[in-house]
DNA sequence: CTGAAAGCGCTTACAG
DNA sequence: CTGAAAGCGCTTACAG
């Protein structure tokens, strides 16, 4: 008994052990009106009993329509992604959608295979969340069912809805934060020249022109953490730097209190993403937040809407919030 | 054409493109012998140029299988699953099988629901990355489908087979580091009370006992870290501790340094799992290594291997090894 | 309120 | 080497 279901009882037998005809038993399960409250309890009843379960497979082929969506993250072991699965999972369990999650293990080709593996398997929609794959092979696939992207592509695609998270206003917030602390020689330390990166390293020289302050841009490949750590402390030398993401702004804590330089007194770090590793180190980091749930709700609403009839593609923009931690302080 | 693959071909589509009977098609698709070699050359070409894919569902209820097979991990976030789940993807990309991933938010009824929802999809089989579920749960999905289960079980379940880590041997290594380096006053800080945790505890113990040393275990969840910080440090107190896993060793790491307690000098710590954090922490964390993408493999493996008809179920024990960082060396 | 029939897209014997 | 037919388990008009 082990390892088959080929006992599994279908639709045929629930209506023989019911003494009702198979058609019956198909709208008695799926609560369609027209069916006595008293005989769709029966059949239920009996199905219940028998252990009874829909067969995915065949309602799909029938109906077009398997009632699960496909969420495709770039990389499983990135946090940020968990969170975001579970606000899509919320909103899906809410519309009664089962979820399946692909793993393109941080590889564009993968990525993509994955996604028509998906398409193949029938979901009813897919929600990609990475920004690996380009508008060409986004676009394909939402010939075939609605795709929703979450993360800022590089080129817009025009049959995919995205939901990102506002990169110009996370980077205010992260500027304004070390303004009001008194900085005023703040550097950027930029590790990407992916989209969102970009429009952080963009946001930051806009508000430091406001400002009316000199922005500088330090590359880490090429050797920007040594040539910031060098500077920093020295009478005219950077006291804050506002680093495009977390990963790249814990390397440089690191290395600043390896170097016996003093966090945040010497040198105040603003981090972005709220990564798992911006609470893990000492002190902990400030860092700009992306509202992770909320794009994987919003991702999903979009999605369902989507599935249901709606062809409009869109873009959403969500709002970061600021997580003051301890690798922030005035300038001493 | 964005949201409908309506138009999607079928197999009817390439038969009539190509001029044969869709049976044939069926037949050179799948690579059977019994079609030559130039009309199979000539059908591809054909369900090539009209963008034919296969179709899951169909196949799937037409053949009983879907190629498919099913992972379900308790906790995304964790990063420890993300190893084992690149194990059990290149296993299953190997043989052919494409691999969807289901959610279950580190909790049991989450869990036990998503199961069913991935049996009911079809798939083939299914590796659970948990051990938050009880043998009855394990063994009623292994009614339906085969299911091999990666963790340590708290009760052996009859029809699954189990891969794990083998947790006596990894405390061992652990502790004959330990011992090796000189520490004879060393305690264990547990955590919890799930099978793994228990059975490095008890290993621990006997370790400890095999070589005339006294044992001692606290709980974190009764102040056991504020203890054995107050211990540490006077004459007859602990010089290490080794912890149930990498959370608790970096907790007890980063209180350590608070209360100005040298690691590794007057107190040196082990973990357990090799986690992200323990390459995060400063100094970096001596821990054991669990062989994750090789308990993924090995548990596609085996659950290939039932797909194909075997029947048995194992339970396979797979070697830990040591990482060792910077939070051991020689009690001072 | 209920039943017989066709169809979703594929696979699989079975004839030729 | 190739084609007609039944069937996988469900849904959906369509009659009654």
């Amino acid at each position: 008994m082990p390892t088959a279901d080929r006992a599994a009882p279908t639709i045929v037998d629930v209506a023989r052990a019911a003494g009702v005809s198979k058609s019956l038993v198909s709208l008695a399960i799926r609560g369609d009106a027209g069916v006595s409250e008293a005989t769709r309890t029966r059949i239920l009843a009996v199905a219940d009993d028998l252990g009874y379960r829909s067969n995915v497979l065949a309602r799909g082929l029938a109906r077009g329509r398997t009632q699960v969506i496909g969420v495709l993250v770039s990389d499983l072991s990135n946090p940020y992604h968990a969170d975001v699965v579970a606000g899509i999972e919320s909103r899906a369990d809410a519309a009664g959608l089962g979820t399946v999650i692909g793993h393109g293990q941080s590889d564009a080709r993968i990525l993509a295979a994955r996604l028509d593996q998906m398409l193949d398997l029938g979901v009813d929609g897919v929600i990609v969340v990475s920004a690996m794959l380009d508008a060409a092979a986004l676009d394909a696939a939402a010939a075939r069912r609605p795709v929703v992207m979450v993360g800022r592509p590089f080129e817009q695609p025009r049959h995919v809805s995205v939901v990102r998270n506002h990169d110009e206003r996370g980077a205010s917030l992260a500027l304004d934060h070390l303004h009001g602390l008194g900085h005023r020689r703040i550097v950027h330390l930029a590790s990407s020249r992916r989209a969102a990166a970009s429009a952080r390293r963009h946001a930051y020289g806009e508000a430091m022109t406001r400002a009316d302050l000199p922005s500088t841009t330090l590359w880490v490949d090429e050797g920007g953490v040594a040539a910031l750590l060098a500077a920093a402390g020295t009478p005219a030398g950077p006291t804050a730097c506002f680093a495009g993401n977390d990963r790249t702004a814990a390397t440089l804590l690191h290395d600043a209190l390896d170097a016996e330089l003093a966090v945040p007194t010497e040198l105040s770090i603003v981090g972005y993403d709220d990564a798992q590793i911006a609470r893990q180190v000492r002190p902990g980091l400030t860092t700009v937040a992306q509202p992770r749930e909320a794009i994987g709700r919003e991702a999903a609403r979009l999605l369902l809407a989507r599935i249901d009839g709606d062809s409009d593609t869109v873009e959403v923009t969500l709002e970061p919030s600021l997580a003051v931690r301890g690798t922030t302080a005035a300038p001493c």
